[in-house]
DNA sequence: CACCTGAATTAGTTTAACCTAAATAATTTA
DNA sequence: TAAATTATTTAGGTTAAACTAATTCAGGTG
Protein backbone atom coordinates (compact mmCIF):
# COMPACT_ATOMS: atom_id res chain seq x y z
CA UNK A 1 0.00 0.00 0.00
CA UNK A 2 1.41 2.98 -1.33
CA UNK A 3 1.99 6.58 1.23
CA UNK A 4 1.43 9.84 0.37
CA UNK A 5 3.76 12.86 1.32
CA UNK A 6 1.01 14.34 3.13
CA UNK A 7 0.92 10.95 4.98
CA UNK A 8 4.55 11.24 5.52
CA UNK A 9 4.27 15.03 6.92
CA UNK A 10 0.76 13.89 9.48
CA UNK A 11 3.75 11.34 10.57
CA UNK A 12 6.45 13.63 11.66
CA UNK A 13 4.07 15.55 12.82
CA UNK A 14 2.73 12.96 14.88
CA UNK A 15 6.17 11.95 15.85
CA UNK A 16 7.57 15.68 16.88
CA UNK A 17 3.66 15.88 19.48
CA UNK A 18 5.21 12.50 20.89
CA UNK A 19 8.76 13.64 21.60
CA UNK A 20 7.60 17.11 22.70
CA UNK A 21 4.17 16.73 24.33
CA UNK A 22 4.53 12.85 25.29
CA UNK A 23 0.57 12.90 24.02
CA UNK A 24 -0.81 13.43 20.31
CA UNK A 25 -3.64 15.18 19.97
CA UNK A 26 -5.76 15.78 16.89
CA UNK A 27 -5.76 19.58 17.87
CA UNK A 28 -2.63 19.79 17.56
CA UNK A 29 -1.90 17.98 14.25
CA UNK A 30 -4.27 20.62 13.20
CA UNK A 31 -2.28 23.32 14.65
CA UNK A 32 0.77 22.22 13.42
CA UNK A 33 -0.45 21.24 9.91
CA UNK A 34 -3.17 24.32 9.16
CA UNK A 35 -5.81 22.06 8.61
CA UNK A 36 -9.09 21.46 10.21
CA UNK A 37 -10.07 18.39 12.76
CA UNK A 38 -12.15 17.24 10.60
CA UNK A 39 -9.10 16.33 8.21
CA UNK A 40 -6.84 15.16 10.72
CA UNK A 41 -8.92 12.23 11.48
CA UNK A 42 -9.71 11.71 7.92
CA UNK A 43 -5.84 10.93 8.23
CA UNK A 44 -5.83 9.09 10.84
CA UNK A 45 -8.37 7.02 9.84
CA UNK A 46 -5.94 6.16 6.22
CA UNK A 47 -3.14 5.77 7.92
CA UNK A 48 -5.20 3.42 10.51
CA UNK A 49 -5.62 1.28 7.68
CA UNK A 50 -2.57 1.25 6.53
CA UNK A 51 -1.07 0.51 9.52
CA UNK A 52 1.02 3.21 10.35
CA UNK A 53 -0.42 4.31 13.62
CA UNK A 54 -3.09 2.31 16.03
CA UNK A 55 -5.88 4.88 16.53
CA UNK A 56 -9.38 4.25 17.68
CA UNK A 57 -11.99 7.27 17.98
CA UNK A 58 -11.38 9.07 21.38
CA UNK A 59 -8.70 6.83 21.68
CA UNK A 60 -5.03 7.78 22.28
CA UNK A 61 -2.85 7.98 18.73
CA UNK A 62 0.24 5.65 18.95
CA UNK A 63 2.38 5.13 16.01
CA UNK A 64 3.45 1.48 14.97
CA UNK A 65 6.84 0.26 14.53
CA UNK A 66 6.60 0.60 10.49
CA UNK A 67 4.92 4.76 11.20
CA UNK A 68 7.04 5.54 13.16
CA UNK A 69 10.22 4.22 11.16
CA UNK A 70 8.65 6.73 8.17
CA UNK A 71 8.71 9.65 10.89
CA UNK A 72 11.81 9.21 12.00
CA UNK A 73 13.62 9.32 8.60
CA UNK A 74 11.56 12.24 7.66
CA UNK A 75 12.56 13.95 10.29
CA UNK A 76 16.34 13.25 9.95
CA UNK A 77 16.14 14.55 6.42
CA UNK A 78 14.01 17.76 8.09
CA UNK A 79 17.11 18.32 10.53
CA UNK A 80 19.62 17.87 7.48
CA UNK A 81 18.23 19.67 5.54
CA UNK A 82 17.94 22.57 7.75
CA UNK A 83 21.67 22.34 8.76
CA UNK A 84 22.62 22.57 5.51
CA UNK A 85 20.08 25.41 4.26
CA UNK A 86 21.19 27.11 7.53
CA UNK A 87 24.78 26.45 8.33
CA UNK A 88 26.14 25.73 4.65
CA UNK A 89 23.70 28.64 2.53
CA UNK A 90 22.91 30.71 4.95
CA UNK A 91 19.22 31.08 4.61
CA UNK A 92 16.79 32.64 7.27
CA UNK A 93 15.77 29.59 9.63
CA UNK A 94 11.85 30.59 8.32
CA UNK A 95 12.84 30.11 4.66
CA UNK A 96 15.13 27.56 5.37
CA UNK A 97 12.39 25.85 7.59
CA UNK A 98 9.82 26.06 4.59
CA UNK A 99 12.02 25.09 1.66
CA UNK A 100 13.41 21.69 4.38
CA UNK A 101 9.39 20.79 5.11
CA UNK A 102 8.81 20.16 1.11
CA UNK A 103 11.92 19.01 0.06
CA UNK A 104 12.52 16.23 2.55
CA UNK A 105 9.26 14.03 0.77
CA UNK A 106 11.23 14.09 -2.32
CA UNK A 107 14.81 14.48 -1.79
CA UNK A 108 16.47 10.69 -2.66
CA UNK A 109 18.09 9.36 0.03
CA UNK A 110 21.97 9.67 -2.11
CA UNK A 111 21.14 13.28 -2.16
CA UNK A 112 20.16 13.75 1.34
CA UNK A 113 23.09 11.53 2.32
CA UNK A 114 25.58 13.57 0.06
CA UNK A 115 24.83 17.30 1.34
CA UNK A 116 25.86 16.24 4.99
CA UNK A 117 28.77 14.87 4.06
CA UNK A 118 29.51 17.81 2.18
CA UNK A 119 27.97 20.11 4.94
CA UNK A 120 31.25 18.26 6.68
CA UNK A 121 33.57 18.23 4.36
CA UNK A 122 33.42 22.21 3.82
CA UNK A 123 33.48 23.00 7.21
CA UNK A 124 36.46 20.90 7.79
CA UNK A 125 38.64 21.63 4.82
CA UNK A 126 37.66 25.18 4.27
CA UNK A 127 35.83 26.98 7.48
CA UNK A 128 37.28 29.82 6.15
CA UNK A 129 35.80 30.42 3.38
CA UNK A 130 32.86 29.53 3.90
CA UNK A 131 32.63 31.57 7.61
CA UNK A 132 33.49 34.42 4.70
CA UNK A 133 30.44 33.66 2.27
CA UNK A 134 27.92 33.44 5.31
CA UNK A 135 29.57 36.56 6.73
CA UNK A 136 29.05 38.63 3.11
CA UNK A 137 25.62 37.53 2.71
CA UNK A 138 24.51 38.26 6.21
CA UNK A 139 25.95 41.62 5.25
CA UNK A 140 23.35 41.89 2.83
CA UNK A 141 20.95 40.64 4.88
CA UNK A 142 21.23 43.33 7.24
CA UNK A 143 20.89 46.36 4.15
CA UNK A 144 17.99 44.53 3.38
CA UNK A 145 16.38 44.47 6.58
CA UNK A 146 17.45 48.23 6.99
CA UNK A 147 15.72 49.01 3.36
CA UNK A 148 12.55 47.65 4.02
CA UNK A 149 9.69 50.34 5.27
CA UNK A 150 10.14 50.43 9.07
CA UNK A 151 6.37 49.72 10.14
CA UNK B 1 -6.34 32.96 -9.13
CA UNK B 2 -4.26 30.50 -7.92
CA UNK B 3 -1.71 28.02 -9.96
CA UNK B 4 -0.47 25.01 -8.60
CA UNK B 5 2.88 23.08 -8.92
CA UNK B 6 2.01 20.79 -11.36
CA UNK B 7 0.55 23.45 -13.21
CA UNK B 8 3.48 24.82 -13.38
CA UNK B 9 5.20 22.14 -14.88
CA UNK B 10 2.87 21.73 -17.61
CA UNK B 11 4.03 25.09 -18.18
CA UNK B 12 7.65 24.01 -17.74
CA UNK B 13 7.09 21.29 -20.04
CA UNK B 14 5.98 23.29 -22.68
CA UNK B 15 8.08 25.67 -22.74
CA UNK B 16 10.97 23.15 -23.64
CA UNK B 17 8.72 21.52 -26.30
CA UNK B 18 8.54 24.67 -27.58
CA UNK B 19 11.95 25.43 -27.26
CA UNK B 20 13.14 22.11 -28.46
CA UNK B 21 10.18 20.89 -31.22
CA UNK B 22 9.21 24.51 -32.22
CA UNK B 23 5.60 22.99 -31.64
CA UNK B 24 3.83 21.71 -28.45
CA UNK B 25 1.49 18.95 -28.98
CA UNK B 26 -0.23 17.06 -26.43
CA UNK B 27 0.96 14.08 -27.23
CA UNK B 28 4.57 15.19 -26.58
CA UNK B 29 3.34 16.71 -22.91
CA UNK B 30 1.59 13.44 -22.14
CA UNK B 31 4.87 11.49 -22.64
CA UNK B 32 7.32 14.03 -21.03
CA UNK B 33 4.86 14.24 -17.46
CA UNK B 34 3.41 10.31 -17.99
CA UNK B 35 0.13 10.97 -17.97
CA UNK B 36 -2.40 10.50 -19.97
CA UNK B 37 -3.61 12.35 -22.64
CA UNK B 38 -6.94 13.26 -21.48
CA UNK B 39 -5.33 14.53 -18.08
CA UNK B 40 -3.17 16.88 -20.91
CA UNK B 41 -6.34 18.06 -21.88
CA UNK B 42 -7.72 18.70 -18.84
CA UNK B 43 -5.06 20.78 -17.56
CA UNK B 44 -4.55 22.54 -21.13
CA UNK B 45 -8.79 23.97 -19.88
CA UNK B 46 -7.41 25.28 -16.70
CA UNK B 47 -4.30 26.82 -17.97
CA UNK B 48 -6.89 28.19 -20.77
CA UNK B 49 -9.04 29.82 -18.28
CA UNK B 50 -6.18 31.16 -16.09
CA UNK B 51 -4.91 33.39 -19.39
CA UNK B 52 -1.60 31.28 -19.00
CA UNK B 53 -1.66 29.33 -22.49
CA UNK B 54 -3.64 30.13 -25.59
CA UNK B 55 -5.86 26.87 -26.52
CA UNK B 56 -8.49 26.33 -28.54
CA UNK B 57 -9.27 22.44 -29.04
CA UNK B 58 -7.26 21.08 -32.07
CA UNK B 59 -5.24 24.18 -32.14
CA UNK B 60 -1.89 25.16 -31.37
CA UNK B 61 -0.78 25.78 -27.92
CA UNK B 62 0.89 29.29 -27.46
CA UNK B 63 2.26 29.89 -23.80
CA UNK B 64 0.61 33.44 -23.54
CA UNK B 65 2.83 36.41 -21.83
CA UNK B 66 2.07 35.50 -18.59
CA UNK B 67 2.55 31.66 -18.88
CA UNK B 68 5.66 31.72 -20.64
CA UNK B 69 7.47 34.21 -17.69
CA UNK B 70 6.46 31.37 -15.10
CA UNK B 71 7.63 28.48 -17.13
CA UNK B 72 11.17 30.68 -17.55
CA UNK B 73 11.15 31.36 -13.90
CA UNK B 74 10.93 27.22 -13.27
CA UNK B 75 13.04 26.18 -16.12
CA UNK B 76 15.85 28.51 -14.54
CA UNK B 77 15.34 27.04 -10.92
CA UNK B 78 15.57 23.82 -13.09
CA UNK B 79 18.41 24.20 -14.18
CA UNK B 80 20.36 25.82 -10.96
CA UNK B 81 19.27 23.22 -9.00
CA UNK B 82 20.54 20.49 -11.47
CA UNK B 83 24.08 22.28 -11.28
CA UNK B 84 24.15 22.35 -7.57
CA UNK B 85 23.36 18.77 -7.29
CA UNK B 86 25.45 17.29 -10.09
CA UNK B 87 28.84 19.55 -9.86
CA UNK B 88 28.38 20.35 -6.66
CA UNK B 89 27.30 17.36 -4.67
CA UNK B 90 28.26 15.28 -7.39
CA UNK B 91 24.67 13.32 -7.61
CA UNK B 92 24.15 11.16 -10.78
CA UNK B 93 22.30 13.16 -13.21
CA UNK B 94 18.92 10.86 -13.57
CA UNK B 95 18.80 11.18 -9.54
CA UNK B 96 19.51 15.27 -9.72
CA UNK B 97 16.84 15.68 -12.48
CA UNK B 98 14.09 13.75 -10.64
CA UNK B 99 14.94 15.78 -7.53
CA UNK B 100 15.38 19.32 -9.09
CA UNK B 101 12.07 18.61 -10.75
CA UNK B 102 10.71 18.13 -7.58
CA UNK B 103 12.36 21.21 -5.77
CA UNK B 104 12.03 23.68 -8.17
CA UNK B 105 8.57 24.26 -7.67
CA UNK B 106 9.26 24.75 -3.79
CA UNK B 107 12.11 26.31 -3.33
CA UNK B 108 12.10 29.79 -2.47
CA UNK B 109 13.87 32.53 -4.34
CA UNK B 110 16.55 33.55 -2.31
CA UNK B 111 17.32 29.86 -1.37
CA UNK B 112 18.01 29.07 -5.30
CA UNK B 113 19.76 32.40 -5.68
CA UNK B 114 21.87 31.61 -2.59
CA UNK B 115 22.89 27.80 -4.16
CA UNK B 116 23.85 29.70 -7.38
CA UNK B 117 25.92 31.89 -5.15
CA UNK B 118 27.63 29.57 -3.29
CA UNK B 119 28.72 27.27 -6.03
CA UNK B 120 29.85 29.67 -8.21
CA UNK B 121 32.12 30.99 -4.35
CA UNK B 122 33.20 27.88 -3.96
CA UNK B 123 34.62 26.69 -7.36
CA UNK B 124 36.34 30.21 -7.10
CA UNK B 125 37.78 30.43 -3.93
CA UNK B 126 38.18 26.61 -3.06
CA UNK B 127 38.31 24.45 -6.37
CA UNK B 128 40.84 21.70 -5.46
CA UNK B 129 38.73 21.09 -1.88
CA UNK B 130 35.86 20.72 -4.38
CA UNK B 131 37.44 18.18 -6.88
CA UNK B 132 38.36 16.31 -4.15
CA UNK B 133 35.31 15.68 -2.72
CA UNK B 134 33.55 14.84 -6.39
CA UNK B 135 36.59 12.38 -6.47
CA UNK B 136 36.10 10.52 -3.42
CA UNK B 137 32.20 10.40 -4.39
CA UNK B 138 32.77 9.17 -7.58
CA UNK B 139 35.12 6.51 -6.63
CA UNK B 140 32.41 5.33 -3.68
CA UNK B 141 30.16 5.51 -6.91
CA UNK B 142 32.18 3.03 -9.26
CA UNK B 143 32.53 0.87 -6.40
CA UNK B 144 28.54 0.85 -5.31
CA UNK B 145 28.30 0.00 -9.45
CA UNK B 146 30.86 -2.88 -9.67
CA UNK B 147 28.97 -4.46 -6.60
CA UNK B 148 25.62 -4.79 -7.76
CA UNK B 149 24.52 -7.77 -9.42
CA UNK B 150 25.83 -7.74 -12.95
CA UNK B 151 22.52 -8.71 -14.81
C1' DC C 1 -23.80 14.07 39.88
C1' DA C 2 -25.40 17.16 36.39
C1' DC C 3 -23.88 20.58 33.38
C1' DC C 4 -20.88 23.03 30.45
C1' DT C 5 -17.18 23.55 27.45
C1' DG C 6 -13.88 22.21 24.38
C1' DA C 7 -12.17 18.22 21.64
C1' DA C 8 -13.21 14.82 18.43
C1' DT C 9 -16.07 12.89 15.15
C1' DT C 10 -19.59 12.20 11.33
C1' DA C 11 -21.99 13.59 7.23
C1' DG C 12 -21.95 15.67 3.15
C1' DT C 13 -19.34 18.71 -0.36
C1' DT C 14 -15.55 20.53 -3.21
C1' DT C 15 -11.39 20.61 -6.07
C1' DA C 16 -7.21 19.02 -8.43
C1' DA C 17 -5.48 15.48 -10.93
C1' DC C 18 -5.69 11.58 -12.69
C1' DC C 19 -7.93 7.44 -15.33
C1' DT C 20 -10.60 4.33 -19.22
C1' DA C 21 -13.56 3.84 -23.05
C1' DA C 22 -15.65 5.88 -26.77
C1' DA C 23 -16.10 9.50 -30.23
C1' DT C 24 -14.32 12.82 -33.41
C1' DA C 25 -10.90 15.28 -36.09
C1' DA C 26 -6.60 15.48 -38.70
C1' DT C 27 -3.10 13.39 -41.26
C1' DT C 28 -0.99 9.97 -43.98
C1' DT C 29 -1.07 6.51 -47.45
C1' DA C 30 -2.60 3.35 -50.90
C1' DT D 1 -9.82 10.86 -52.68
C1' DA D 2 -11.20 7.23 -49.78
C1' DA D 3 -9.53 4.42 -46.18
C1' DA D 4 -6.67 3.68 -42.44
C1' DT D 5 -4.04 5.37 -38.82
C1' DT D 6 -2.91 8.53 -35.30
C1' DA D 7 -4.01 12.49 -32.38
C1' DT D 8 -7.20 14.84 -29.77
C1' DT D 9 -11.21 15.37 -27.33
C1' DT D 10 -15.52 14.17 -24.57
C1' DA D 11 -17.99 11.64 -21.14
C1' DG D 12 -18.04 9.64 -17.02
C1' DG D 13 -15.42 7.86 -13.02
C1' DT D 14 -11.95 7.59 -9.00
C1' DT D 15 -8.94 9.15 -5.25
C1' DA D 16 -6.52 12.22 -2.03
C1' DA D 17 -7.10 15.96 0.64
C1' DA D 18 -9.28 19.50 2.07
C1' DC D 19 -13.69 22.12 3.85
C1' DT D 20 -18.33 23.49 6.78
C1' DA D 21 -22.05 22.38 9.72
C1' DA D 22 -23.84 19.48 12.93
C1' DT D 23 -23.27 15.88 16.39
C1' DT D 24 -21.17 13.20 20.08
C1' DC D 25 -18.00 12.46 23.68
C1' DA D 26 -14.90 13.48 27.78
C1' DG D 27 -13.11 16.10 31.53
C1' DG D 28 -13.56 19.73 34.80
C1' DT D 29 -16.51 22.56 37.93
C1' DG D 30 -20.23 24.05 40.68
Amino acid sequence: MEITKREEEYLETMYILQKNKGVIRVKDISKKLNVRPPSVVDALKKLNEKGLINYEKYDRIILTEKGLEIAKETYQKHVLLMKFFTEILGIPPEIAEEDACQFEHYVHEITAERMKEFAQYIQEHCPYVLKQFLKEHMEKEEAETQKSPPK
